[in-house]
DNA sequence: GCTTTTGTTTAGACGTATCTAAATCATGTT
DNA sequence: AACATGATTTAGATACGTCTAAACAAAAGC
């Protein structure tokens, strides 16, 4: 009943909507990749099956059963992405479209021995977490969008919320990867901001969309000294 | 165009046809699990689309291109089992089912990298040969089926073809794995063969079905004794 | 408040994969 | 050689997942 395309509306849908603001058949449709008519279609077999709540023109919201079902995919994607980089020498790019296709297909044997191989992980190697067995999943909250950030901010890269694996590979490039530190320099008017990389010292400029996808978090030890000039200028 | 369900008929022809008898519908409709107007749909597409040669009431055979597909899945599917037994601590009776559904989904750069880990294997833990990346297949000549052995044979058990988890447990637990030296102590007349295994000395009978997919090849070193005493038993 | 624009839904179609029931072919028996 | 039997195929139906074109609702503009 809940087969792999559902599994990824599902996985749209939670993503997509907010507390009170459903998610809308067009930016499903832009989510998803198909047009508007699929999807109105698809939703309104997921309200049969109890999976969304749904009312014509005023988008989908996932019910309880849906939520499940999408941390439960989100929990194989993210389980599946730490394991081809542990275990397969792949690199933070090149999981997410290898995870988007066997998130559906593995049994919960097999769900259970990668992450008791993996060591009960709490997060992705995007930094993203990893819901647990029963389905709980702790957003963290002292972090904030790189988006964000004001000039003179020194951070700490804690998760990266993004798929693309030429922006995945551009930016490991550039010298970023979780744990790296961070300095915004500039925020320009016209969408775009300037950070410098603290191991290398090298400028980086991104597109706000980018920068918005960066999460950072204040840096660990406030105890030494250059972290505090840098988060008192 | 090449579908997971596709590929799961490519397999079962492939295991059907021999050389000059094609798979029949009926013997492919029984490995499927479906009925027969499904098959002769099946067929029919697969015929357009240039991967069996069919003709009505003829049964089908796999062109090369199809046959090419076959050991594509094979090869997935047996590295696969082989990676969940030495990476997940599967044993070889729960790999089948979970191959069966994963070998679908891997892209190239993963069973490649799956392979290289593994160390090239050339059997997967059934001692199924395992296809090369060009889909080459090396069938072992000089292996033969318990259910054709003589009374009083000693041999080593080098290959199990069986899928069934029940039938792959208890001959576990009966203690046959690969490398096991069986005695054909006794072949009833009424289908079915008693062994010893020369590790436990225990006996164990077997329906002629079931032996007919072990295979065994000729103890390696017949420089020992007591090997020697049983071949010329 | 009426109208235009934008987003959404319905209607009708197609390909995959399956089914049941009915028609057809192939073959072995008499 | 005709026939009965069994296997196979056709015909027609259903569910999934997608599309295009057309109808419709909601929001924004005047």
């Amino acid at each position: 009943m809940v087969t792999p395309k559902v599994e990824d509306y599902l996985k749209s849908i939670y993503r997509l909507q907010d507390r009170d603001t459903p998610a809308m058949t067009a930016e499903v449709a832009a989510a998803m990749g198909v047009k508007p008519p699929t999807v109105t279609a698809m939703l309104q077999r997921m309200a049969d099956d109890g999976l969304v709540h749904y009312q014509r023109y005023q988008g989908a919201q996932l019910t309880d059963r849906g939520e499940k079902g999408a941390l439960k995919v989100l929990r194989n994607h993210r389980l599946l992405e730490l394991f081809l980089t542990e275990e397969l020498g792949y690199d933070w790019a090149e999981v997410h479209d290898e995870a988007d296709v066997l998130e559906h297909h593995l049994s919960e044997t097999l769900v259970e021995r990668i992450e008791a191989l993996l060591g009960s992980p709490a997060v992705d190697p995007h930094g993203e977490p990893i819901p647990t067995a029963d389905l709980e999943i702790r957003e963290c909250e002292t972090q904030q969008s790189l988006a964000k950030c004001q000039e003179g901010t020194v951070a700490v890269v804690s998760e990266v919320r993004e798929s693309s694996a030429d922006v995945l590979s551009y930016l490991a490039k550039a010298g970023i990867s979780l744990g790296t530190e961070l300095e915004v320099v500039e925020t320009a008017p016209f969408g775009m901001i300037t950070c410098k990389v603290r191991t290398t010292e090298k400028p980086l400029s991104l597109p706000t969309d980018v920068a918005a996808e960066i999460y950072v978090s204040r840096p660990a030890e406030p105890a030494e000294n250059e972290r505090r000039e840098y988060n008192e200028a």
